[in-house]
DNA sequence: GTGGTCTAGACCACT
DNA sequence: GTGGTCTAGACCACC
C-alpha cells in the first residue's frame, strides 16, 4: 500500500490518509488481517507529523476499520470490508456529484465533462508505477 | 445571480462564493459590467458575516474578475471572461480528476463512475427550474 | 528583520508590512528559506491586531513571496527574490516619480528636489545604526 | 488649471484635488483672485461625485487658501500664497523623503535613486501638453 | 506553539 | 447607500 498526500487539497492530511485506507479496503487492495505501516514509518514517508497519522489511525479504529494489537501494530479489522464499502460508496458518490455539478455551473457541457471523466479513468490505469498496486 | 453556501463543504464559505462568481462568469451567466449584490445584502442573504463576502470579492478583484467603484458597488470586470474561463477550466478539471481517481481507488469500475456522472449531469437539469435563473 | 509601522502613513498597516517584506527580500536582507516572525509575535511587536499581520502574510503568499508550512510558520519562498525585485522596482519607481512630480507641481526647482533627495539618502545611512540590522 | 485624479493612489480623491490647488498656488500657477472651476464642472471633468470636489474646496476654504463669493464662485484667497508655500513645502518634503527611504529599503543605490529622480524631473518638463500650464 | 477562517462591530471615504 | 480596513476574540487543524 502506497500513501500520498496533497498538501493543497481541501481535505486535511489526516483525512486524506484515512480515506486512502478506506478506499483500499473497499477496493480489496487491503484485506482483513493486513498490517498497516507504523505511525512513525508512514509519517516519515509522507513527510508529516506522527500525530497526523496517529489521528487518522485512531479515527479508523473508532469506525471499526482497523484494530490495534498491543505491542504489535495496526491491522485491518475483520468487518472492515463492509464498513469501508458503505463509507467509500457514500463519500465517493458525493464528491463525484459535487464535482460534476461544479463543472456544470462552470459552463461545461455534459460531453466535455464525460470526456474529462474518461481521461481521468484512463490516467488511473496507465502512467503511474503503483497506487493500484 | 443566486448564491448558495454549503456549510458542510470542505472549502470555506468565502471560497465557495468566489467560485460561484468565477463559474457564473465562465458560463456567461454574468457578463462584464454586471453589478454584484452588495456585501451587506449578500451577507444577509446567505447568513454570513459581511467580512466573509468582502474577502471573496477582494480576492476576485485581485484576480481581475471584479472591479470596485468606490461608494457604488462591485462590477464584473472587462477581462473577467478570459480570466474565469481559464481559472474555472483548471479548477473544475482538477476537482473532477481528483474525484474520479478517488472513485477508482475506492474500487468503482469505470462503468459505475460514468453512471454516477451521467446521473449528476441529469440532476443538474432536472430538479431545479434552471440553474441560470 | 525589524518591522515598523507609521500609523500616519497613507498606506494601511497591512500593506506597510507587506511592503517591508517585499523590500527586504528585494534588498536581500531576507533570503529564501528565512522564517518570518509569527503572526502573533509580530502583531504584539508592532501593536496591531493579529488579523492585520495575517492579511499581509496571506497577500504575500498569494504573490509567491512567502510559503506557509502548516503548524510551523511562514517562510520566504524560493522564487521570492525574482518576484520582489520586480514588484519593488515597480512600486518604488512609481512612488518616487509621483513624489517628484508633486514637488515639481509645487514649484520646487530641480536643484531643490535633488538636494532633498540627497539629504534623505544620507539620512538613511546616518541616524540609525544600520537599516539591515 | 488642469486637474487629474489617480483613483489607485493612496490619497483619497478629495485630498488629491486639494493638493493640486495648494501646489498650483505655491508654484504661482494660480494667484490670489483667480477663479476656480465650479464644483459641477470639475466633478464632470475628473469623473467624480460633486460632493468630493465640494469637500476639497471646503477644506481649502477652511485653511484660508480659497474664499467663496456667494452666487459667484470660489476664488484664490489673498493670503493663499503664504499658506500654500508652507503647506506645500512640508508635504512635498515629507513625501519625497518617504519615497527615498522606501527606495533605500528596497535596495536601490543612491545613484539609482538619483537617476530615477532626474528622469522624473525631466519627464515633468517634456511630454505632456499642460499640467504646468 | 503555528497559520487559517470565521463572527461581530467599529470607523473612514466616496456616491 | 457603497466598499475597505481595522480591532477583538473565537474555533479548527497541524507541529
Amino acid at each position: 500500500m502506497h500513501f500520498e498526500l496533497d498538501p493543497r487539497a481541501p481535505t486535511p492530511p489526516s483525512e486524506q490518509l484515512a480515506d486512502q485506507v478506506r478506499f483500499a479496503v473497499a477496493a480489496e487492495r487491503m484485506a482483513p488481517g493486513d498490517r498497516l505501516p507504523s505511525v512513525r514509518a508512514l509519517a516519515a514517508e509522507v513527510r508529516v507529523n506522527p500525530n497526523t497519522v496517529s489521528r487518522a489511525w485512531r479515527e479508523l479504529e473508532r469506525e471499526g476499520v482497523l484494530e490495534s494489537r498491543r505491542g504489535d501494530g495496526m491491522f485491518v479489522a475483520a468487518k472492515a470490508l463492509a464498513v469501508c464499502r458503505k463509507a467509500a460508496a457514500r463519500v465517493v458518490a458525493e464528491r463525484l456529484e459535487r464535482a460534476v455539478l461544479e463543472a456544470c455551473a462552470a459552463g461545461l457541457t455534459n460531453q466535455e465533462i464525460e470526456t474529462l471523466v474518461r481521461a481521468a479513468c484512463a490516467a488511473d490505469l496507465a502512467p503511474r508505477p503503483r497506487k493500484s498496486a
